[in-house]
DNA sequence: GCAGTGACTAGTA
DNA sequence: ATACTAGCCACTG
């Protein structure tokens, strides 16, 4: 279990200084971070770093899906109807498959 | 150090 | 549309 005063590298810090700049309503997917985060190819571990982020830090990982606009299948099942309650109370839609129009809803950097 | 795992993705069939 | 593959790299045993 890490916190994020304990990761060690450098680059989970980028992860999570990408996803904190989410805006609200928007969501971007694991590659789009890795990316942004300037390690592309690397949404692995973006998946993981996220893991360590559960609770009370500033970081909005629920703002964070996968490529093809589903929230991910993880370890505690009850934390993809947490976060899917989270982004529906800001105002994303999912259809009947559980899915988002990502090219509605994914943020777009310096998109203000 | 090696092998397996994983909140992933893009490509191919 | 689904299924499988290679690539990615930190973490774990």
């Amino acid at each position: 279990m890490y916190t994020i005063g304990v990761i060690r590298s450098e680059k989970y810090r980028q992860f999570y200084a990408i996803v904190s700049q989410i805006p609200e309503g928007q969501v971007a997917t694991y590659g789009q971070v890795a990316a942004l985060a300037g390690h592309p190819g690397q949404a692995r571990q973006v998946g993981y770093a996220l893991n360590c982020l559960t609770d009370e830090f500033d970081i909005p990982w629920q703002r964070v899906v996968n490529a093809k606009g589903q929230v991910s299948a993880r370890a505690k099942p009850i934390f993809e109807e947490i976060q899917k309650q989270i982004l529906e109370s800001e105002g994303i839609i999912f259809d009947h498959n559980d899915r988002i129009e990502l090219s509605k809803y994914q943020w777009k950097p310096g998109d203000c």
